[in-house]
Order: structure tokens, then C-alpha cells, then sequence
DNA sequence: ACCTGAACACCGTTCAAGT
DNA sequence: ACCTGAACACCGTTCAAGT
């Protein structure tokens, strides 16, 4: 009753472009990349498939939107909260990231798709203003802040990956266990570096390296725990 | 007349899944992601496309199939070349990615869809066989490795990206141009620094970054240009 | 063992038609 | 301006049947 509709008043909850995206990040979340379907879309809407692309056109342009949409909201904030200490602002946006690819695991796919999507400007833009406040001098600022977000969007495909094709309760050690064995015995004449590491990473007892901003997790990334002392 | 057949000797090219990855790398090269079916390769293959499956079981086996095929043929030798010279020998790989993604973008996409793929593995051997040969200590080797890796992934899929949407014929500083001129009309309440980046995005001219591994080439990266000066 | 092609259950996109 | 649903031209995958 608060809002005075004008005109036709269809529905009393009208199709929105908001409404469409929120319930394709549903769709997405629950039955991944292949279940994000327009037909379903509009089952979960109540509508006709066709009125949706009335307001969405495409797929791409969908799928562009949700990523948009979950990256705004994991980055926002996380980078604003704290001026006086910028490198943990930076691993902050990368802690948002990596969770909000826990819980929707199809954006880490997405954020490689499309170059300087609207989705990276966040991220860029955290990184970039927290690089100043570290004192980066500003002709690097640029590279530095491109390195960086180069270096997120790679692991953040692997991670993505990772979750998406491991069964969800799969455990961390055991997977690391098994992708060992196979290391393991592949050919020592051409892959002696990675047969070697078989053992790193099966039991890597370190603690994580400088440059993982992942938190710990699930199946956090692939590689660095700290189970065992 | 050189191989004796035993058996059926069905057609005088056996449909080999060499023969079947070859072809869909054609496809791929000329058509896009979107451009492989089975149909279309059954057609170029003149068979039945049920016949393919036989071989070859999913598109998803094919696309990874693929994507080990031009990883492999990119980075060995590569990687191997020179001994004396670790670092030189890494800009080789990461080059050697780059022209193959130049020539074969769907790579760059395919490379960040499944964790730890084989098509990573030449990859990940050549760079950390070269931070052995540059005296990076033992521990440290794995953790570095990963993350050169994680990084060129990214840059790989950014890379990629801007290939496959752009136009082949795109003139490199126009498109910055353009995107300068985006960034330009952000917010500046909430995108200072990506603002402030579009004047570097639109005439850097300094040279390329150290950490970027893309020789001059048609649109190489979106970033760093060797013109003028 | 290898190949064929029909059949199935879907897709995204378009579009004339309604309100 | 917004919505509907039929129609179109595809997909990947399965599978009984052939050689």
C-alpha cells in the first residue's frame, strides 16, 4: 500500500531486473552453472521464460549481472574498513573473494570470462587505493595492482574449480592424498619436479605461504593446511 | 600400403581420438567454443557423430583432450631449452603460453576449468624445474611455483578473454582508448584509483612490467606497450 | 571392436500476439 | 510498457542395431 503503482498494476510483486538476478544466484548456488536455464528461471519466478528476456536479453548478460552482484557485495567493505593497515585491507578483499567463491562457486569461473568485467573494478579498485596507502610509488601502482588482481583471478579459477568438481564433504587430506599418489608415478624423466613435490603436498606441515589469502576452509585452496603441530 | 591392417580394415583413415582431438582443435580455432559439436565434428570427420562418443565419451573429456594437446606442444621445449638461464627459461614458458593462447584463445578459458588438469602439469614441472636451477631453497619451491602459476592463469584468462571478444582486427590503443574513457566517467566517489588509473591505461609509457610475460604481439596483454620513445 | 543413425530430452532465442 | 507461450533451430547423450 505504500507504493502508489501507476498504470496497468500486472502483478503485485512486478518483475524486476533485481528480482531475475537474485533468483538466478539462487539457481546458480543450488544446481551450478548447467542449472541456470531460463525455463527454470521462470518456473522459480512464476512467469514465461520469454518475459524474462524481455528484461535480461541474454544469457551472458545474466550471467555477467550475478557475478557483478555477489563480487559487489563480498569486496564492498572489506577494503574500506581499515586506512592504517593496508596489508591486511588487501588480504581482507582477497578473504571476501575466496568466500564469496565458497558460497557460489560458478563466480570463479565467470570473473575470467569477460576482460576488465565490471565485476574486477572492485577489486581493482580496493587493491589499487589500499597500494597507495601503502606507499607504492605511482607509476607502479598500476602494474602492481594488475599483478595482483591477475594473481587472485588464477587461484581464485583453481579454487572455484576445486569445489566445484569435488563432492561437497570430500576430505581436504584424503583428495591431497590421492592427487600425491598420482604425482607419484608419473614419469621421473619429465616431470621429476613434480613427482618431487608429491611429498609437499601431501604433507606440507608449514603454515600457509605470504602470498595464499585464503582463510581456512573447507577445502580452502589445494594446497597449504595447518592440521598436524 | 606401409601398415598392414589386421582384421576389419573398415576405411582407410582409422578414426583415431588423435585424429578426433585434432580435428576438434580446428574446429575450435575457426568456430570458437561455441563451434564444437559433435555434429560439426562428426561432419568434418565424415562419420556419424555417435561414433565420435565411442572414442571420446564427453564434451567436456574432448575440451580437456584438447587443451593437454596445445599446452603440451606450447611449453616443452620450451621450458627445456637452457639451463644457464632460469629466469629467461620461465619468460619462455609463460611466452610460450601466450602464443598459443594468441592462436588457440579457448585455452586460455579451458586452463582455469579444472583443478590441477593434466594440461597443467608441463606447465607447473617447467617453471619449478627453473626455480631449482635459479637456487630458490627446497621448501619454498612448491609454494613459488603455485603461485607463478596462479598468476599466469589469470593473466592467461584476461588475455584469452580480450582475444575472443574483441575483434581480430581490433586496433590495440583504440580499445584502451575507449576503456580509458569508461573508467574516466566511474564514480569518483567509489573508483579513485581506477579513475585516476585511465590516464596510465590510455598512454603508459613506460615499458612493459617486469612480471608480465607477453611478447609484442597483435593485442598481447591489455596493459604495457613498447610505442612511442 | 568399432561404427551408424534414430530418438530423447533438453537448450537459447525469436516473435506474433495479447494486455 | 510489459508479459505470454508457441515455434525454431539447435544441442549432448543414449542406445539398439549393424559389421
Amino acid at each position: 500500500m505504500a507504493k502508489t503503482t501507476r498504470g496497468s498494476e500486472r502483478r503485485a510483486d512486478a518483475l524486476t531486473r533485481e528480482r531475475i538476478v537474485e533468483a538466478a544466484i539462487g539457481l546458480l548456488d543450488a544446481q551450478g552453472e548447467a542449472g541456470l536455464t531460463f525455463r527454470a528461471l521462470a518456473a522459480r519466478l512464476e512467469t514465461g521464460h520469454g518475459a524474462i528476456q524481455w528484461h535480461v536479453a541474454n544469457k551472458g548478460e545474466l550471467l555477467k549481472a550475478a557475478t557483478e552482484d555477489v563480487i559487489a557485495r563480498a569486496v564492498t567493505g572489506a577494503g574500506v574498513v581499515d586506512d592504517a593497515r593496508p596489508r591486511e585491507a588487501i588480504r581482507g578483499i582477497a578473504s571476501g573473494m575466496f568466500e564469496a567463491i565458497d558460497a557460489h562457486p560458478w563466480v570463479g569461473a565467470e570473473l575470467s570470462r569477460e576482460p576488465w568485467q565490471s565485476a574486477l573494478l572492485p577489486i581493482f579498485e580496493g587493491v589499487g587505493g589500499q597500494l597507495q596507502a601503502l606507499g607504492v610509488p605511482g607509476p607502479a601502482q598500476f602494474d602492481c595492482a594488475s599483478a595482483i588482481l591477475s594473481y587472485l583471478l588464477g587461484l581464485a579459477g583453481q579454487y572455484a574449480a576445486g569445489i566445484r568438481l569435488l563432492p561437497r564433504d570430500t576430505d581436504r587430506s584424503a583428495f591431497l592424498g590421492t592427487l600425491a599418489a598420482q604425482w607419484e608415478q608419473l614419469d621421473p624423466a619429465r616431470y621429476p619436479f613434480t613427482r618431487q613435490s608429491a611429498t609437499r603436498l601431501r604433507d606440507g606441515r608449514r603454515g600457509r605461504a605470504r602470498g595464499s589469502p585464503t582463510r581456512r576452509r573447507r577445502t580452502d585452496s589445494l594446497r597449504g593446511n595447518s592440521a598436524a603441530s
